[in-house]
DNA sequence: GTAGGGTTAG
């Protein structure tokens, strides 16, 4: 028996790889203590690496501290170990002890550190170890080069993107928010010592420092010098371009790769997929798909969740929920890509749905499912929603995300709550271009001007350069506001920021012109505009020449733009608007007839309200809501109300030559006043009603909604689609109450 | 040693 074992122990030791489990190699390890004792370096050095190859840090460490003189293979182990386990400080420190050592590290313990290096964002210290890699030779070797290049790949884009906390000493600047101050002190010692050793030779050989270099050129360079690539460094390569933007190059690694004879596997697919997202290229990327299918690629995760992403920014959504729907383990990635998906493409109850259904399938929502649906809740203006997915953001600690927290600005900004806007915007850590933005629009669509330019000054003053969208959102503070000298000036000082004026820049111009009722100065910039007018441009025009009354200058306008847009029907409504306005009954129903005869249709009149968590939709004239009976009777109660204090239907605008008691009738059904009033029925008394609504609210409703609101002491904002936000309001901004979230218990 | 999902746009 005692032979027969240590035959076998014999055997281990000759082939320690043929070890496969943990008890195995503790078996193992206790039969050499039991027989030979543990004072053999060369056994213990054997042992080490048995249960560092099992990535058993506990056991490896155990043997490690019992040395009293450690092997230089016992430190490759323990660094290895460590950096596998996700101990990267430790691992790094083990490296820099190693070298005090004087101990040579080579290609079995360079990828670990560089890893750890990644992991850590410390770039500097991973140059200072590439400076090692090179010091020692090792630059050619595989693993190694491929680490760097991931390293490069990740590190210099992250810190091209925060150019902004240049002046900030880098440990600051990564640790600043995760880890304690004993830690980044612990780190700046380690990266110091490092650097010391390293940098000389480094720089020495490299022939420059590669921290100035730009973009992906040290991870190019690498890739350049590898004798040998294999996939992985491909992919590497690939996946550096796409994420540093230039997708074309990654297109040509692609193709390199291909010419190579090396075939694209799992992790090439999903680092080019978004490619094609961004490219728009539903045909590019469905090849990709099919080829993904053809090679067994499609059950990966990884590709699945990147072609729902693909399918959705290419506006496929169908394709997307087709490929969500044949996932069999739905994680929370998958789930996000597909809320997403439909958020981004404007199918906002569709989006809170199947955030309802992942909480229901026990998927714990992480960050970038809250910002990928508060956008949903902004939209739709479901306030309550809005406010119970803060207070978890908050109850998890989420409230600092850069994402999360633009994003709640926006939402309680369209909901109206501008100063819980400003107050979530003023304890933001760090601004950037996006929340920044959010808040100035967020005042632009309130009608607080002045407060969107001050807010535009002070973004020009953190060193934020203003961005098209920027501009779009102080231009619309502007032509909201009438300020046409300052919404001018800052579209023309759009250049000079090297921003050039697009689309709805113009838009935004020309209808500032036009609502200060500047018409003729507003069509003659449209028509000298170096963009050719769109529909929609002629359309903002042609409304204000309708608030303006200028018919001779509305009848050109709309010539104008039903050649720009032929199947648009708006030209002709607003046009026949105005001949009923000014009582040019006969030429209303001319135009009329002319909208028939070409099958044009107004479409219905809609208005939402959310209520307990549930939009309610409400269609001009439509009887089919659950409580339309009560919502009747309430709306002739408050009908008779209304005209005691002294309403009178306005009914000049009224589409139809009728008489006048059927125009009243036809106004107290418009789907704003069915939503209004269900609002009043189902909410307690004192509840703001928040409205949305398809069309524009009609100058009846608006003057019926002043009345309701002071009868029923309610605050009424109704979202409409020519003015964002007109309130009726009662009380002063009541402060942000925290609602405990019923979804989760 | 490599990969997926997020914020602003009257």
């Amino acid at each position: 028996m005692e032979s027969s074992s240590e035959n076998l122990v014999k055997t281990l030791l000759r082939n320690p790889s043929s070890i496969k489990t943990k008890s195995q190699a503790k078996q193992l390890h206790a039969q050499i203590v039991k027989t030979r004792g543990s004072r053999s370096v060369s056994l213990a050095t054997i042992i080490i690496g048995i249960y560092s190859d099992l990535n058993l840090l506990k056991e490896s460490l155990e043997v490690f501290n019992n040395f009293r003189y450690v092997p230089t293979k016992a430190w490759k182990y323990v660094v290895r170990c460590y950096s596998c386990n996700g101990y990267f400080r430790d691992s790094l420190a083990c490296f820099v002890e190693m070298r005090g050592w004087g101990k040579l590290p080579g290609s079995d313990v360079f990828p670990s550190v560089v890893r750890a290096c990644t992991h850590l964002k410390e770039l500097r210290v991973g140059e200072s170890v590439h400076g090692c890699v090179i010091r020692f030779g090792m630059e050619s070797d595989l693993y190694t080069a491929n680490a760097l290049m991931n390293m490069y790949a990740k590190l210099q884009v992250l810190s091209h993107d925060y150019h902004v906390f240049d002046e900030i000493p880098q440990s600051d600047r990564v640790y600043s928010r995760r880890s304690s101050l004993t830690q980044d002190s612990e780190i700046g010692i380690l990266r110091n010592e490092l650097i010391r050793s390293e940098k000389s030779h480094f720089e020495s050989l490299s022939g420059r420092r590669v921290k100035n270099a730009t973009g992906l050129d040290s991870v190019s360079k690498i890739f350049q010098m590898m004798p040998d690539k294999d996939v992985v460094s491909w992919n590497t390569v690939i996946g550096g371009n796409v994420q540093s933007g230039l997708y074309e190059e990654a297109l040509e690694r692609l193709r390199e790769m291909s010419n190579a004879y090396l075939k694209p596997d799992c992790f090439t697919l999903s680092s080019v997929l978004p490619v094609f997202a961004r490219h728009v290229d539903v045909l590019k990327g469905k090849e990709i798909h099919g080829y993904a299918i053809r090679h067994g690629f499609d059950k990966d995760e990884y590709i699945r969740s990147s072609l729902i992403d693909m399918y959705a920014t290419c506006t496929r959504v169908e394709d997307s929920y087709r490929v969500f729907n044949l996932l069999s383990e739905k994680d929370d990635v998958s789930w996000n890509s597909i809320i997403a998906g439909c958020v981004q493409n404007g199918t906002f109850v569709e989006g809170l749905g199947l955030f309802r259904q992942m909480l229901a399938a026990n998927v714990k929502p992480v960050e970038v499912s809250f910002s990928a649906i508060l956008p949903a809740c902004a939209h739709l203006t479901t306030l309550q929603l809005g406010k119970q997915l803060h207070a978890y953001i908050i109850r998890v600690g989420f409230d600092q995300n850069m994402y999360i927290a633009s994003s709640l600005v926006d939402m309680y900004a369209k909901c109206g709550k501008i100063m819980t806007a400003r107050w979530i915007f003023d304890r933001m850590e760090i601004h950037d271009p996006v929340s920044w933005t959010a808040i100035i629009m967020g005042y632009a669509l309130n009608g607080h001007a002045r407060e969107a330019t001050i807010l535009f000054e002070n973004m020009q003053h953190d060193k934020i350069k203003p961005n098209a969208v920027a501009y779009l959102a102080i231009l619309t503070a502007c032509s909201h506001a009438g300020l046409v000298d300052e919404g001018w000036n800052y579209f023309t000082s759009m250049n000079r920021y090297g921003v050039s004026p697009d689309l709805e820049h113009y838009a935004s111009i020309a209808d500032l012109l036009g609502r200060a009722g500047r018409l003729t100065e507003a069509y003659k910039f449209i028509n000298d505009m170096p963009i050719k007018p769109t529909g929609s441009i002629w359309a903002t025009l042609l409304s204000a020449c309708r608030v303006h009354k200028n018919v001779e200058l509305a009848e050109k306008v709309a010539k104008e733009m039903s050649t720009a847009d032929p199947g648009n029907m708006g030209p002709y409504l607003l046009l026949s608007n105005m001949y009923s306005a000014a009582g040019r009954w006969k030429d209303a129903s001319k135009l009329r007839t002319n909208m028939k005869k070409k099958g044009m249709r107004k479409p219905p009149a809609c208005s939402w309200i959310e209520v307990r968590n549930q939009v309610h939709a409400f269609v001009s004239g439509d009887t089919s809501h659950p409580y339309y009976d009560q919502i009747h009777v309430a709306l002739r109660d408050l009908y008779e109300r209304l005209k005691q204090e002294g309403y009178v239907p306005q009914i000049s605008e009224a589409l139809h030559d009728v008489d006048e008691e059927q125009k009243s009738d036809l106004l107290y059904t418009h789907s704003e006043r069915l939503a209004i009033v269900f609002g009043i029925i189902s909410t307690p008394a004192g509840t703001t009603i928040r409205i949305i609504k398809n069309l524009r609210v009609c100058v009846d409703c608006h003057t019926a909604i002043k009345f309701i609101s002071k009868i029923m002491g309610r605050d009424i904002i109704v979202r409409d689609n020519s003015r964002p936000f007109q309130r009726w309001e009662l009380f002063m901004w009541r402060l942000l109450v925290m609602v405990t979230m019923e979804m989760y218990p």
